[in-house]
DNA sequence: CAGCGCCCAG
DNA sequence: TTCACACATTCAC
DNA sequence: GAATGTGTGTCTCTGGGCGCTGCC
């Protein structure tokens, strides 16, 4: 049973907020924001109720007539306040799309005078207003018998509050609520009171910049080659100053890029390429100048990545690619085939189950199989090193709301790290070290949010059983593979585990027929290979029903 | 009137 | 604020 | 075999109301 909220509850979270960004970043916020937090202090209960009631709704107009909330005695009398003290507008010029949005079918029907046949469809009698109001005598005074219409005011000024707390855009006031009512629970790590995530205004800007321009395309499947550069040219500039902002910028030209290339925009997509480093970007650079012609500009770029490669995509990328380039010259013989992981065929009466599912009940007649993809490794090193990961580094931490570090996603996240989890590494001295950890702390934190165990997807009998099984040496390689570079490492582990009767552990990749290996599983195929943990690949083989019933 | 998608509240 | 994986298609050798 | 694109399940918390569509 949740607990009960108090009635204001959402306004007592957005003066946490407010208070909050006030202290911390009262000399960056720029006039304008300064005035809108006046404005909304100054006003009476009610008002700063109705404010941050519709402030918290997806649209910005409002029918003054929909709005019932119990806990606001005159909400009339609010609007007006809050109209007066420009947080809202009321009735606005409106543009007759947006007007038009806030009546339902039949209110639009009754405002013509000579309406179309019921049975049109809104979206068409919508267009059907837009383009001529008067072929059925539309009257849009009629609508205004509704009674008046609320604009909010100030969105902008809480977008930049937002950002100021949360360090995002995604998360809004429904996370104190989430809280609250014990449906998301953080880790209760120390919030860095002296470090801040902002440090002036540009940077602000910066991000606003880029939050606009992904908003004006969160699809860009859809867009034209003109418009791609255009998106580009507005982002902000990127320095090392800020890698959350770099990461997410470059991220979004990689994006833009990729269109280009789709487009047949080469020249173009090699530009914004360049302008990132963050991968894949130079890997199509690579890609791209190949598909041109330009092998000599391809392999020296192949050359730059593999003596610094950003990540195990890259390092995995460039020799190979950079092979096959000059075996297509006939300057190089034939590229030596990477070893191959020992690989077995089964076969298989067809099930409802997952192909997945099919093989752990078949090898789960001997002993016990667990289907655990990523999470069991995953989740086991988030649980080893959970203390780690939440210690209060300078700048980690800057709101309750987080789910891991502020820096957990940047390549030094270890390396600033480095003493503790090399002292965690070197404190884990026996298997029985290693699975009270473990344990305990799977049962201390239990449904924290955190960046590495997802806890509906591990089952503490399965966990306890492969602490047992797995030899310390390796869930030592594992992790320390896991520590080399997380993003990459953290995909790619096979599906299966199976533990036999007998003892012993083996790792099980299932492949249905048509299915083949991905990179990131050769990969970890590769390392589990070096250091002796067991491993197959089993591929299915569907049983032929040849003998009839 | 069932089914859906969206939006909202806590 | 997705992401990870499987599966389909196309092309080239 | 390589590369690309697409689909799916899983995430975000969940139940309820509303507006709309389409079927009967
Ligand atoms: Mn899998
Ligand atoms: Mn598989």
């Amino acid at each position: 049973m949740p607990p009960e909220l108090a009635p204001d509850y959402y306004l007592t979270n957005f003066h946490a907020l407010l208070s909050s960004v006030v202290d911390r970043y009262a000399d960056l916020l720029d006039p304008d924001e300064h005035a809108w937090h006046t404005r909304f202090s100054q006003a009476s209960v009610d008002a700063q109720c109705l404010y941050v009631r519709l402030l918290s709704r997806t649209k910005s107009h409002f029918r003054r007539d929909k709005l019932d909330y119990a806990e606001i005695d005159d909400l009339a009398a609010a609007a007006a306040e809050l109209d007066k003290s420009r947080l809202l507008t009321l009735d606005p010029d409106l543009p007759l799309d947006e007007q038009l949005g806030l009546y339902i079918k039949g209110e639009l029907f009754e405002a013509c005078a000579k309406p179309p046949a019921k049975t049109l469809s809104r979206e068409a009698l919508v267009t059907g207003l837009i383009e001529d109001p008067d072929a059925w005598a539309f009257d849009p005074s009629a609508l205004a018998t509704h009674g008046p219409i609320l604009q909010i005011e100030g969105e902008t000024c809480f977008t930049v509050f937002r950002l100021l707390f949360f360090g995002n855009l995604y998360q809004d006031l429904s996370d104190f609520v989430l809280r609250d009512l014990g449906l998301t629970a953080f880790e209760s790590y120390t919030v860095d009171a002296d470090t801040r995530a902002f440090h002036s205004r540009d940077q602000i800007d910066a991000h606003l910049r880029y939050h606009a321009c992904r908003a004006i395309a969160p699809e860009t499947r859809a867009l034209d080659a003109e418009t791609l550069l255009a998106l580009h040219s507005a982002l902000p500039p990127v320095d090392g100053s800020d890698p959350a902002l770099a990461r997410r910028v470059g991220r979004f030209t990689n994006e833009l890029a990729r269109q280009l290339e789709r487009l047949d925009e080469p020249t173009h997509a090699l530009a914004l390429y360049a302008t990132t480093t963050r991968p894949p970007a130079r890997e199509r650079r690579v890609r791209v100048l190949a598909a041109l012609g330009d092998t000599d500009a391809a392999l020296a770029l192949c050359d730059e990545i593999a003596s610094s490669p950003l990540d195990a995509d890259e390092a995995d990328f460039a020799h190979p690619f950079a092979q096959r380039l000059l075996r297509k010259l006939g300057r190089r013989g034939p590229v030596p085939a990477p070893a191959k992981p020992l690989e077995v065929e089964i076969e298989l009466p067809e099930t409802t189950l997952s192909v997945e599912q099919a093989v752990a009940v078949h090898l789960g007649c001997d002993g016990s199989c667990h289907y655990v993809e990523n999470t069991l490794f995953t989740g086991v090193f988030g649980l080893a090193f959970w203390d780690i990961i939440f210690s209060p580094v300078p700048g980690a931490f800057h709101n309750p709301f987080q789910y891991a570090p502020a820096d957990f996603r940047e390549p030094d996240f270890c390396t600033q790290r480095h003493a503790a989890i090399a002292d965690r590494l070197d404190a884990v001295q026996t298997r029985d070290d290693l699975t009270a950890r473990v344990l305990d702390t799977f049962d201390a934190k239990y449904g924290l949010a955190n960046p590495m165990t997802h806890w509906p997807a591990l089952d503490r009998d399965t966990l306890q059983l492969a602490l047992e099984r797995i030899p310390l040496a390796h869930w030592h390689a594992v992790f320390t593979q896991l520590l080399s570079d997380i993003a990459s490492y953290r995909a790619g582990l096979p599906d299966l585990i199976h533990f036999p009767a007998a003892g012993h552990y083996e790792l099980v990749e299932v492949k249905a027929p048509g299915d083949r290996l991905q990179q990131n599983q050769l990969r970890w195929m590769r390392h589990f290979d070096k250091h002796g943990i067991p491993h197959r690949v089993v591929h299915v083989r569907w049983t032929t029903d040849t003998v009839p019933a």
